[in-house]
DNA sequence: CAGCCCTGGTTGATATGTCAACAAGGTGCT
DNA sequence: AGCACCTTGTTGACATATCAACCAGGGCTG
């Protein structure tokens, strides 16, 4: 604990905080009104789409969301009344729960794409200069290897409590 | 539409959006551990204590928070039965409602902050150099710069519908 | 294979967020 | 004053997230 944080500090993480608010409900506004799509419905099936086979295990899907597994079950049962997934039994481990892509989930982030990259592309990325871009990503890896092992190695919930 | 994102485009983009989702969950949980309040409470709490007499109209309050009248309606109900904050009269305006940090919610707030801090230095400051806080508080201005006004501005939500 | 514990996934109760409708006070116009 | 229309803030219904049981199946060890 080294006491409070300086001038440029501040500025960074209220800017990071602020930042986050304003874009995050910009990009899913603007996605909801093109596609009809939740920022949680594009992130699940993009995942899938990246997938051999469009499919993945939900305890594979939420460990690699970061979602906890009740969230996730509970998101799939809503995705899956719209038709976007479907639950499969697991072939060789009978406590199931495969997670498959349908021809609409697929249709439906296919068509979203687009547009999201544009509204990405128009309130972020074009907002900003390549050398800013280039730090960006170098924030991120440092800020994301550091974290990516306290909660997942240590007593700590998403990965299962 | 320029088309796709380029590879350093696209590691800022996913490298922002997995910062953000392990960051904001490892600060708030530190600080639910640390001081039974929420993300949200700390937020509101934080706007009060920096204001002349620990007091904002919500309507203000709203609009700098950028948070739905409702939302923050809802929200401060639940404050309220805590004892963190109180509704009062406006004295000019019979539409009511001045929200009043109390005793007790400015002392949360007060002894929350140390502990607040430290985890944000632990997990964000302390992994980036002096020049990456820079450049982070110049890309967080000009994202926010451009998005302070569309919403606002134009017919969206919050800010009023 | 019985006993145990671990993991995968679901469920229901509860907290929180969103949306649309509304009540009531303000403001301006006639 | 009377009326139209705005703003403020609350409410209830509904969507979503979290938390704590819980049920099975798997995998070990005797």
């Amino acid at each position: 604990m080294t006491g409070w944080l300086d001038d440029a500090q501040m500025r960074a993480w209220l800017g990071y905080r602020r930042m986050r608010l304003l874009l995050d409900l910009q990009v899913s506004r603007d996605l909801a009104e093109d596609s009809g799509l939740s920022d949680a419905d594009y992130d699940v099936l993009s995942n899938l789409s990246e997938t051999e086979g469009h499919r993945l295990r939900l305890s594979e899907l939420s460990a690699h969301m970061r979602w906890s597994k009740s969230r996730l079950s509970h998101h799939l049962t809503r995705m899956q009344q719209r038709g976007l997934v479907t639950r499969e039994e697991h072939p060789s481990d009978g406590r199931g729960a495969v997670i498959v892509l349908t021809g609409d989930g697929w249709r439906a982030i296919r068509s979203a794409a687009p547009k999201h990259v544009e509204s990405v592309r128009r309130h972020f990325i074009d907002r900003l200069t390549g050398e800013q871009i280039r730090v960006l990503g170098d924030i991120a890896d440092a800020v994301v290897g550091h974290l990516d092992n306290v909660p997942a190695g240590s007593a700590s919930r998403p990965a299962g409590e």
